[in-house]
DNA sequence: AATCCAGACAACCGCAAATCT
DNA sequence: TAGATTTGCGGTTGTCTGGAT
């Protein structure tokens, strides 16, 4: 007595998606905007299943994602709230640092911690227990917890030791990540700032996400404009072909944003990717695409468990801060 | 030139929470 | 309130690509 199915499971198309399929998806949320992912496949005509739809869009097509390497800037932030979130609550929260980075998707940050975060880190890890000096007493004051990600999978892991054996922050990280200052206080500051997706931090190169997600968006539309070639197969014949006066004008838009110029399509500002950080990401809540979207603009109030983080993220920058002197004269491995 | 291998990343799967009737 | 359904997240897998042999 719920809601009535997404999508019908049969024939449901899997794999990776075709040019055709993200136009048409694109075109469709281009026009009705996110959200309500059930009716998706059902009025475009798409062989997916919603679930396939709003993951192709939030991890792929939606603007103002960034795409491309990672800037150590970025690694930094990772990394730290990894050893934060991932570590100090059930589950990594990749969505609750992905928060952190309003143009990446958590997929790709998970991607990139996977494939190489986590190996830098393991590396240096190896090389730190052969150089590192002992291990911290257990009369240490840090707080020690299991950790339940695969990176740390069957080893305890301590904050200090995540954050001061970091490569990123004992080279790249700590002339580069803006909180590698020497005030907590101020470092809590820019933790906390980085809840509003429009918070500048000085970072240029943030300013090219916008473009290059549309310049991607822009060669699609460009490439299956000069398509003349019908469905390869029977299921595909059954897509209802976006309208030519829906194309048109998302073609042009598109060309126009990625040729340089600032100004930006309304439909698409408001679809603009509302990554504050959300308590919801933190409490478990689970948040509906739906959802007013002033909710996710909204700063609020710190939850306790954000508070405890930051207050915990400050204090452990002093003791990093302390570390990194003791540690200046060492000569690093990289 | 062909094959193998590792890295990168897109996409899928399963689960839990939220929502609806 | 219960059960069906949707939605979002994290973990994992599959596929593609480039380099090495």
């Amino acid at each position: 007595m719920g809601r009535p199915p997404c999508c019908d499971k049969v024939g449901i198309k899997k794999g990776p998606w075709t040019p055709e399929e993200d136009i048409i998806l694109v075109s469709y949320i281009q026009e009705h905007g996110p959200g309500n992912w059930r009716s998706v496949p059902i009025n475009t005509g798409l062989m997916r299943c919603s679930k396939s739809c709003r993951l192709r869009w939030t991890n792929y097509l939606r603007p103002g994602i960034r795409r491309g390497n990672f800037t150590p800037h970025e690694e930094g932030i990772i990394v730290h709230l990894q050893s934060l979130l991932g570590n100090s609550l059930v589950l990594c929260r990749w969505a609750a640092i992905a928060s952190y980075l309003p143009q990446r998707t958590d997929n790709d940050i998970k991607n990139y911690w996977n494939t190489h975060l986590k190996k830098k880190l393991q590396k240096h890890q190896a090389i730190g227990a052969i150089f590192a000096p002992p291990p911290p007493t257990e009369s240490s004051s840090s707080i020690v917890i299991p950790s339940t990600t695969t990176a740390g999978a069957g080893h305890v892991d301590h904050h200090h030791d995540m954050i001061a054996s970091n490569p990123l922050f004992s080279k790249d990280y700590k002339y580069s990540h803006p909180a590698a200052c020497s005030n907590p206080a101020e470092v809590t500051q820019q933790l906390i700032a980085r809840r509003s997706p429009f918070a500048t931090d000085g970072d240029s190169s943030s300013s090219s996400s916008y473009a290059s997600s549309m310049d991607n968006i822009s060669k699609l539309l460009n490439g299956f404009m000069k398509q003349s070639s019908p469905p390869q197969n029977d299921a595909a014949a059954d897509i209802k072909p976006p309208a030519a006066d829906i194309f048109n004008p998302l073609l042009s838009s598109f060309n126009h944003i990625s040729g340089g110029n600032t100004t930006t399509l309304p439909a698409f500002n408001d679809m603009l990717p509302t990554p504050t950080p959300q308590p919801a990401a933190l409490m478990g809540h689970r948040g509906y695409d739906d959802e007013p979207k002033q909710q996710h603009h909204q700063q609020g109030p710190l939850s306790p468990i954000e508070k405890w983080l930051f207050e915990e993220a400050a204090e452990q920058v002093v003791d990093l801060m302390d570390l990194s002197d003791a540690c200046c004269s060492v000569p690093m491995m990289f």
